[in-house]
Formats: structure tokens, sequence, C-alpha cells
DNA sequence: AATGATGCTTGATTCGCTCAAGTAATTCGG
DNA sequence: CCGAATTACTTGAGCGAATCAAGCATCATT
């Protein structure tokens, strides 16, 4: 399991919530791929190929390296939940979507994590309006 | 940089923002370290080094196996951050505790990671104890 | 004193991530 | 239309994180 992200010292409640919060985030997430033998990384690029897409696009989405994508692609396709086609348009590019059965164990990932889920439904709907203003004034 | 932990299909605009959080927080976390030039998990050990203690107590806390912390361990002393001494009482047992190069690379760390702290100051204390109370709630 | 548990290290392996180079295809300037 | 940059991706090398299986030394128990 990858090591919590935090706390120096908290020096506030809020930051130490906010700390705890990230952490059983980051765990849970890291738990629901594991249960589908998904590393978090193969999940993520997983979700989103909801639409085939280039790597390139891929990699500028997620921030990263385009060979680190490439490795995880690569795996992906050997894992069988992947196809990389030949982009007809442009030969340099290979398309990356989604095959069949990616599409299933992608759907029994989203089940799987549920920390999001049932974290928002221990909130009335009030509250979690509430919850998303305070933290998109919290995030600027 | 790590890629992030989500979304599949963000159901909801709260869960949707919370990703957003828990990305943002990530990313920051992990920027404040490469600032320093440690790894995220070298960063997280040394803050975990206010007392002196021995590497299985470290290793429980942060939720991993032992040979983990000691191989970050072991590259926190090269880097001179860190120092590991056997334990009088367990000669099994090594404590590990900051130097005072630790110190000032910890603190400097504490500094650099300014998200948490620059979030919660753009709400107001009131917010701040909303907040709190609403993610307690949340995290059940 | 022998047996077993504990605390940590070592070795092997996998994965994520980055950087530097390389290849192929496209675009652009003349 | 041709050569030069640019783009899209792959490959290879290298490091850190993480896990597992073994091993070693040191307690602790009987």
């Amino acid at each position: 399991m990858a090591l919590p992200n935090g706390p120096v010292a908290t020096s506030s409640e809020v930051e130490a919530v906010l700390f705890d919060l990230v952490d059983v985030y980051d765990r849970a997430y890291e738990a629901a791929a594991a249960e589908l033998s998904l590393s978090p990384a193969q999940a993520c690029v997983l979700g989103r190929l909801d639409e085939r897409r280039g790597m390139g696009a891929l990699a500028e989405e997620l921030g990263c390296d385009a060979s680190n994508i490439t490795q995880i692609v690569v795996r992906l396709e050997a894992l069988g939940l992947v196809t990389r086609e030949p982009d007809p348009r442009d030969r340099r590019g290979r398309l990356v979507a989604r095959t069949t059965r990616g599409d299933e164990i992608n759907q029994r990932f989203a089940t799987a994590f549920t920390f999001a889920r049932t974290a928002v439904a221990r909130l009335s709907a009030a509250e979690q309006d509430q919850l998303t203003a305070l933290l998109r004034k919290a995030l600027g």
C-alpha cells in the first residue's frame, strides 16, 4: 500500500480531517483496484477511456510522460482490457479503446470503489451542497 | 507525477469536487517533496519522526511492510536526514531519529506544502468548523 | 536450555515514473 | 515538391516504492 501523503504536523483540526479524507480516499481507490488485480494507475487509465483516444491525449490529461502511458497501456492490452489501433487520420497515432472485457472490469471497479459514494451518502442533500460549496471555495 | 486516483465516472457534483480535492492535494504534496529532492514516501517517513521510534512502529502506522520502511530509511540515512541506532532496551530493534539536517528539511517541507494551509485560509473560522463537521460526518 | 516469536534486513520481482534516444509520419517553408 | 522541423509514440536505462519469501539475531517462554 502506498504511504500516506501527510501530515508533517497538522496545525489545525481542519487540516487533520482533510488529510484523513485524502488518505482514506487514496487507500480505498487502491483497494478497489486491487480487488480486480489492477494497479491504481491501470484503473485510472481504464477509467479515462469512455471514448477511444490517443496516447498523447491521455498523457496530457493525466499530467505525465507519454512513455509512462505506453507502459500502462501495454499492460492493459496484455490483460485484454484495451486495444490499440492505428489512427487512420494520422498514422503516427494510436487510438486506445476499452474492450468489452475492459468495459466490464471498469464497471466492476466503479462498483468496488464505494468510498466517495458512501461518504456522500452520509450527508443530506443540503449538506452535500454545503460541502461542495465549501470545498470549491477552499480550492480557490 | 503520480496518476490521479479517479474518477471512473463522477456521478454527482460532490464526488467530482471531492476527487478534485484529493488530486490537487496529492500533487501538491508530491511537488513540495520534489522541491527538497525527496520522494513523497521519504517526506512522509521524515514527517513521522518528531520522536525517535522503531522501524516496526513506523511500518504499522503507515500500513506497509517493514522491508519497505527499511529501504526508505536507508535512503534517508544516506541523505544524512536520519540516524538509525540500536535500541538499548531490545537489541533487535533500531531506533530511527531525525538529524538536525533532517529537522531542517522537514521544516522546509512543512513550509513548502502550502496546499492544506492556503485552502483552509480561504475559509472563515465558521466555515472551517462547518467543513470539519461535514467531512467528519462523511467519513463516518 | 530448547522452542518459538519478534524486529529487522536481504534478495528477487513487479510496477510506476522519468529522461534520453530513436523511429515513423506529418507539417511547413522555400 | 523537397528537405527540415515537429509531432506521436516506443524503447531502453535507471531509480524508487512496494510486496513476498528467507534469513539472522535477539528476546521470551516454558
